[in-house]
RNA sequence: GCCAGGGUAGGGUAGUCUGGUUAUCCUAAGGGACUGUGGAUCCCUCGACCCGGGUUCAAAUCUCGGCCCUGGCCCCA
C-alpha cells in the first residue's frame, strides 16, 4: 500500500475542523490590527532563500530542477517571498504595509514532536515602519494570537543591541562564533572561544547580559546602547497595553539580518521542538534587488500550536438528519432544502434504506431527525425528533426550522 | 546524519520470549431479517501479520537490510 511522504499528515475532517478554528482566530486578530492576507507562491527560486540564510539551507529545503532547467524550491518559511513580493509589486504603495499569511512550509528535516517536513505558518510582516511604536504594535500583536489560541506560553523579548555592543570590537565571523555559542547556553565553549579570541573578560559580561531580566541590569552591564531611547519607548508601549513578557537579552536568533527588537515564544508540553512563535525587526528587502526597507514581523509555528492545544473538541455543528419514506422524498427534498437555506447543515439518506435504519445511522451522525412519511407528505406537517433526548412531536416546517435553529444557538 | 523504542483488518488488541491447526477478541463499516422510531435483537459479509532477503520441512514469531512511526541528539532560516 502506498503511504504519505515522510514528515507529512493527513488530515481528517474532525481535525481539520479544530484547525480551522484556531486558523480563524489567528486570522481575526490580524483583521482587528488591519493587517490583509497576501499568498506568495508554493516554490521560488532557490536564490531567494540562500541569500537570505545561505548556502547552507540548501540540504534542509526540498530543491529541484524544473523541466526549463531552473533551480527552484519548495518554501521553507514565508518572510523572504513576503518581502520579494513587496519589492515586486507593492514598493510604492502607501507606507507602512501591513501583511499577513497563513501558509505550508516545507523543509528536509528529521521528523519529530512538532516538527514536520510539510508545516503550517501563519506570520505578520509590518513593512517601512521604523519606530519604537511599530515594534511594539508587532508584539502586541504576537502576544494576542498566542492569547487568542488558548495555548499556554512564555514570550521573550530582547534585543540585539547589547549583544552587540558587547561585541563591537569582534570581526563579523567571530561574531557569529559567539552568538552560536550564546545561542545555545553552551558557556563552556562560550569562555574557551572568547579566551582564543583574546577578550576572555567578555564572557562574564557576556553571561550577566544573558541572565539579567530588566532594562536597567542589562544598560549597568553594557553600558550606553545605541537606540536605547527606542527601546525604553517600545518596552514602555508593552508595559502599558499590559503585554505578558520577559525580558531575555539573550535571544540571538541565530540570524544576520535582524537588526533590533528580536522575540519568541515557548510553549508547555512540546519536548524538544517547543518554539512556537520568533521574530524581530528586520532588513532584507536590498538582499533582493530592493532600496533597503525597515520591516518587523514574526511567525508562528501552527502545527506546534495545535500539538500544544491537545485534542480541544472542535464545536459541533448542529444536525439534521432527513428521514422518510418513499412516499415522503418528494416532500422531504422540499423540506431539506427549507432547512438549508436557514443555514441548517441537512443530510438526507442516499442509501435507500428503510426508515427504521435511517433513524438508526441519524442517531450517530445528527442531533435532530425530521421524519417525513406518507402521513407528514400529505399533512404537509413534519414530525421532529431530538436524538438526543429522543422526543418527537409532529408541527409545522417553520416552527421545526425554529427549533433546530434555536438548537444550534444554544 | 546519530541514538532508543516501535509497526498484526479503518481504529484498538491477543499471539512473538519457547517457529507448527483456518491468526484472537472488541469496535467500526456494508448487507439481510424487520418495514412508521430498527438508537433494539439476530444472522451474514468485508478486512491485517510494513517491505525485501536469509535460516528452516515450516516464519507474524528467529536473523539481516530497507521503509515508516514515536521520542531524543544535531540542526532550526
Amino acid at each position: 500500500m502506498l503511504q504519505k511522504p515522510r514528515g507529512t499528515r493527513d488530515f481528517l475532517p474532525d481535525e481539520m475542523e479544530a484547525r480551522r478554528t484556531v486558523e480563524w482566530k489567528l486570522r481575526e486578530v490580524a483583521r482587528r490590527f488591519g493587517y490583509r492576507e497576501v499568498c506568495t507562491p508554493a516554490f521560488e527560486d532557490l536564490e531567494l532563500f540562500t541569500q537570505r540564510s545561505g548556502e547552507g539551507i540548501t540540504n534542509e529545503m526540498y530543491v529541484f530542477e524544473d523541466k526549463g532547467g531552473r533551480k527552484l524550491a519548495l518554501r521553507p518559511e514565508i518572510t523572504a517571498a513576503v518581502i520579494r513580493m513587496y519589492i515586486n509589486e507593492a514598493k510604492v504603495a502607501p507606507k507602512p504595509l501591513r501583511w499577513c499569511y497563513f501558509a505550508d512550509c516545507f523543509r528536509y528535516e528529521r521528523p519529530q514532536k512538532g516538527r514536520y517536513r510539510q508545516f503550517w505558518q501563519f506570520g505578520v510582516e509590518l513593512i517601512g515602519a521604523d519606530t519604537a511604536i511599530a515594534d511594539a504594535e508587532v508584539i502586541m500583536i504576537a502576544a494576542e494570537m498566542l492569547n487568542a489560541t488558548g495555548v499556554t506560553y512564555d514570550l521573550k523579548v530582547g534585543h540585539l543591541s547589547f549583544m552587540k555592543q558587547l561585541l563591537r570590537d569582534l570581526e563579523p565571523a567571530a561574531q557569529r562564533r559567539v552568538m552560536a555559542h550564546l545561542d545555545k547556553k553552551d558557556f563552556d565553549g562560550l569562555g574557551q572561544t572568547l579566551a582564543e579570541m583574546g577578550k576572555p573578560d567578555l564572557a562574564q559580561s557576556l553571561t550577566n547580559l544573558i541572565s539579567c531580566r530588566t532594562l536597567a541590569e542589562a544598560l549597568e552591564i553594557v553600558g550606553a546602547v545605541p537606540g536605547e531611547e527606542r527601546i525604553t519607548q517600545t518596552l514602555g508601549i508593552l508595559d502599558a497595553a499590559g503585554v505578558r513578557y520577559s525580558l531575555n537579552f539573550g535571544i540571538a536568533r541565530g540570524l544576520d539580518y535582524y537588526t533590533g527588537m528580536v522575540f519568541e515564544g515557548f510553549a508547555q508540553n512540546l519536548g524538544a521542538e517547543n518554539q512556537i512563535l520568533g521574530g524581530g525587526a528586520y532588513r532584507l528587502a536590498h538582499l533582493f534587488g530592493g532600496d533597503d526597507v525597515a520591516s518587523c514581523g514574526f511567525a508562528i509555528g501552527f502545527d506546534r500550536v495545535m500539538v500544544s492545544l491537545g485534542n480541544v473538541p472542535p464545536k459541533k455543528d448542529t444536525v439534521l438528519a432527513i428521514v422518510c419514506t418513499n412516499e415522503g422524498r418528494r416532500r422531504a427534498l422540499d423540506v431539506a432544502r427549507a432547512f438549508r437555506e436557514t443555514g441548517i447543515r441537512t443530510e438526507m439518506d442516499l442509501m435507500e434504506r428503510g426508515l427504521g435504519a435511517q433513524l438508526a445511522h441519524a442517531s450517530k451522525t445528527a442531533d435532530y431527525a425530521v421524519v417525513i412519511g406518507k402521513r407528514e407528505a400529505e399533512s404537509g406537517e413534519v414530525t421532529l425528533k431530538n436524538l438526543h433526548t429522543g422526543e418527537q412531536k409532529t408541527l409545522d416546517l417553520a416552527a421545526a426550522v425554529a427549533e433546530v435553529k434555536a438548537y444550534g444557538a444554544r
